[in-house]
RNA sequence: GGAGAGGUGGCUGAGUGGCUGAAAGCGGCGGUUUGCUAAACCGUUGUACGGGGUAAUGCCCGUACCCUGGGUUCGAAUCCCAGCCUCUCCGCCA
């Protein structure tokens, strides 16, 4: 059985001046031979994706680049050829040769200094290309223009006046912002008593609804390589979303989906397995940079929490993908009905889609202190964006080499879930019930009910 | 953290300057033999890029790749330097 690739390519390249030098896989990102036969296809999608990418510049540094190894080939040809001749030559002879070698090395030198010079460049650019979107992805600037394509359960009337979560967390003593604030800044905080048991209780039912059917459930780093993180595109583009450790050159993921997609990365899987589903909880660190003063009230928007994801690895196939990507919408609705919590599936739209995305779908569920819905999901499907950068292939039946497809999805994420699961259970009284489906994984407790005193 | 050993193809493992993209074995694939399986025997078996060719696949030529990067040399898996990673022993530790 084929497991491992051999073609751990990865390449350093350092501003030779500056730390932090930035990582990057030497192999594909986009294809070039599509940017090349297509141009327009990809600067519509620079377009309509917002995703700034000078292609005429690129197309010229290919082209030159192309050319150059053209040459580099002719003339490592000559050498070799030149180089077994030598081993067979004697005294005078075998000067000479040498000497005319001189001329063929001159020439190497200079090529190799200009692909040195162009490729950087080069790749620097084609980690910025995007992802073409899917014809069905409809067109618009942000999240305002994303479309709604099924609303599901009803949203509950009050006949009180509902608290939202925080005023509810602090009748509870099951959240505590302040303190979290204290500890660890601004979006931070502290979950306690039934608050944690009711975070852990709801990570716990997603987890063992993925495992029973039949995903493979793994435990990963998120301290991970930044090559991971170019891999899966969260670099370079969201770099200022991470969390950097940079004396050891590492970055902290802010989801699962990237060391557990970049698991396989160089390697040739066979096709016989896949499709590969994983599932994997993690807490997540996100930085929230540039959402300065956006949803800075309770847990909606916060540096730090837990979730489980599932990625799935399936073959280069157009219509496998779409299947999958039901798939994974699919269980993460199957957790909001065991919560009994209404949602709400939107089509999302050009300008909101990510660099390498070539469709999303955003589950949002009912909050009532946003009197919205707030989006809890982010279902993506990804093509070859993802395995060329990470260089994830499989073979196929007929022998051929070919990048796998990815997808994934949140299965839960906590406490924003939270958000709605206690504003929606809660009484008049102001104590909230525990979704039945979550009272096995909380020792049988019903209700939440105030403290005393 | 201290001391040592080592990174070669799907795996094991040979290879100390040109005839080595790489011996041998295992595994995989194809075939012969056989009532079936097994065994035996024969053949075959990396990836990427560029060029040529085809209706297309097969195919042909070239280049690169023996952890990564740099250096020495006419020529590097082989010599030198730096880095990364793995293993063993000791120490520390959830």
């Amino acid at each position: 059985m084929r497991r491992f690739g051999e073609a751990h390519v990865i390449a350093v390249y350092a501003a030779v001046a500056n730390p932090p030098a930035v990582w990057y896989r030497e192999a594909a990102m986009v294809d070039i031979k599509l940017v090349r036969a297509e141009p327009q296809k990809f600067i519509e999608a620079s377009r309509v994706k917002r995703c700034p990418v000078d292609f005429g510049a690129l197309l010229d540094l290919d082209g030159r680049l192309l050319k150059a190894r053209q040459e580099l080939q002719e003339i490592k040809t000559s050498q070799n050829v030149a180089g077994r001749e030598i081993a067979r030559l004697k005294d005078q002879a075998k000067q000479d040769a040498v000497a005319k070698m001189a001329l063929l090395k001159a020439r190497t030198k200079e090529l190799d200094d200009l692909i040195a010079q162009l490729e950087p460049k080069f790749q620097e650019m084609m980690l910025l290309v995007p992802q073409p979107p899917a014809p069905e992805v409809p067109v618009g600037k942000d999240e305002t223009e994303n479309v709604v394509i099924r609303v599901e359960g009803q949203v509950r009337k009050f006949d009180f006046e509902p608290k939202d979560h925080v005023q509810l967390g602090e009748l509870l003593g099951i959240i505590d912002v302040p303190r979290g604030v204290k500890l660890a800044g601004s979006r931070n905080y502290i979950l306690k008593g039934a608050g944690a048991m009711m975070h852990y209780a709801i990570l716990r039912l997603a987890l063992d609804q993925m495992i029973a059917k039949g995903w493979t459930l793994l435990n990963v780093p998120v301290l991970v390589n930044e090559s991971v993180m170019y891999g899966t595109g969260y670099f370079p583009l969201g770099r200022e979303q991470a969390y950097l450790c940079e004396r050891d050159g590492m970055s902290l993921a802010g989801t699962a989906e990237v060391p557990v997609t970049a698991y396989h990365s160089d390697e040739i899987l066979d096709e016989t397995e896949l499709p590969r589903k994983y599932v994997a909880f993690s807490t997540c660190f996100r930085r929230e940079a540039g959402a300065a003063g956006k949803d800075t009230y309770g847990l909606y928007r916060v540096h730090l929490f837990d979730k489980v994801e599932q990625v799935v690895l399936c073959r280069n196939d157009h219509q496998a993908s779409l299947d999958h990507h039901k798939e994974i919408l699919a269980n993460s609705e199957d957790v909001l009905k065991a919560l009994e919590l209404p949602y709400r599936v939107v089509n999302v739209c050009t300008g909101d889609l990510g660099q390498g995305q070539v469709q999303k779908f955003d589950i949002e569920t009912w909050m009532p202190s946003r009197k919205n819905y707030g989006e809890t999901h982010s279902a993506s499907r990804f093509h070859e964006f993802q395995s060329r950068r990470l260089n994830i292939r499989y073979r196929d039946c007929g022998g051929a080499v070919k990048f796998v497809h990815t997808l994934n999805n949140t299965v839960i994420a906590s406490p924003r879930v939270l958000i709605a699961a206690l504003e929606l259970y809660q009484n008049a009284d102001g104590s909230v019930t525990v979704p039945a489906a979550l009272r096995p994984y909380m020792n049988g407790m019903e209700k939440i009910a105030p403290r005393k005193g």
